[in-house]
DNA sequence: AGCCAGGAATCAC
DNA sequence: GTGATTCATGGC
């Protein structure tokens, strides 16, 4: 790791930028040239990826308190992909393919208002809501080139929104859910600092109590916040990459899924499932 | 124009 | 308990 005025440099292996971004896990990203700038964690971080030299525009002690752990960088990917990849030869393609994933490791609030965001939307839009949200309700952290970047909102901000005023940024039929789920945060009904410590399905069934969250934003939240790497996040791509790979196109249930990939997968379920949702969303398996 | 999107609640049986 | 319907909004 080297120290030049304000950026790190280090090297990573199993690791791409554009695969770790783009890959459907978070949406508070833009790509600016050879670079991406992404707000996370009430920062605005401009990086950057060379070969295997990743450049991150900020400070060693910023790197080591933030960036290192939101990226998952002490984690063996090689071994994970190793494991994985023959287990079968469908996810071993899928493995290959999009090599560079990490499943980073998000807030757990705004996993949860963003996922709740999530049903039924395509994430170009999933991405501007949130950044209206945000630059609506949102602490302004960081000014260049006369663009201005905000935090996710904390819940005590989004408290001040109303259902309409939700209502106003487009969120359709989830305003309610959005509302609520802000309501019980901010005053304590639910605290999610708790459930890290739980094991899965105890956190599930508290997350699920929420209305607008189901299995699938759950366990888009326990996974993507929280690290619980058993879950296996099913929606409409993983269930029609699953079928198509694993049951010759025949329809299965989502109970029958989640079988399946506890089976198959093990505790690196939701490692499998980010391969092949990004596999199958980028080659449109099974549509 | 009609169908679908990183689904979940509600109703019908 | 399972299956169909409904829910906003935008992209294609």
């Amino acid at each position: 790791m080297k120290d030049t005025e304000g950026q790190i440099k280090i090297i990573v292996e199993d690791f791409l930028l554009q695969h770790v971004l783009e890959c459907g896990q978070c949406f508070r990203f833009s790509s600016e040239g050879d670079s991406y700038r992404l707000v996370a964690k009430s920062k605005v971080l401009k990086v950057r990826q060379i070969g295997k030299e990743l450049t991150l525009f900020c400070s060693v002690q910023e790197y080591q308190q933030i960036w290192m752990t939101y990226f998952d960088l002490e984690r063996d990917y090689g071994e994970i992909k190793r494991l994985l990849g023959q287990k079968d030869p469908h996810l071993k393609k899928a493995v290959e393919e999009k090599h560079g994933i990490r499943i980073l490791r998000q807030e757990p609030w705004e996993m949860l208002i963003s996922f709740i965001i999530s049903q039924t939307k395509q994430i170009p839009h999933i991405k501007k809501i949130i950044e209206d949200l945000s630059n609506c309700y949102g602490t302004l952290i960081h000014e260049s080139d006369g663009q201005a970047f905000y935090a996710f909102p904390t819940p005590q901000q989004l408290r001040s929104a109303t259902e309409d005023d939700l209502r106003a940024l487009k969120v359709g039929f989830r305003a309610p859910y959005i509302w609520n789920a802000t309501y019980q945060i901010a005053h304590g009904k639910i605290q999610l600092e708790a459930l890290e410590q739980m094991p899965y399905l105890e956190a599930k069934e508290i997350l699920m109590s929420l209305n607008g969250v189901g299995s699938k934003v759950a366990d888009c939240v326990l996974l993507f916040a929280y690290g619980k790497y058993e879950v296996f996040p099913t929606d409409v791509w993983v269930k029609r990459v699953v079928e198509h790979y694993y049951f010759k196109d025949e329809q299965i249930k989502m109970t029958g899924i989640q079988t399946f990939a506890k089976e198959s997968f093990g505790d690196l379920a939701g490692f499998a499932q980010q391969y092949l949702f990004y596999h199958a969303r980028d080659n449109k398996i099974g549509k």
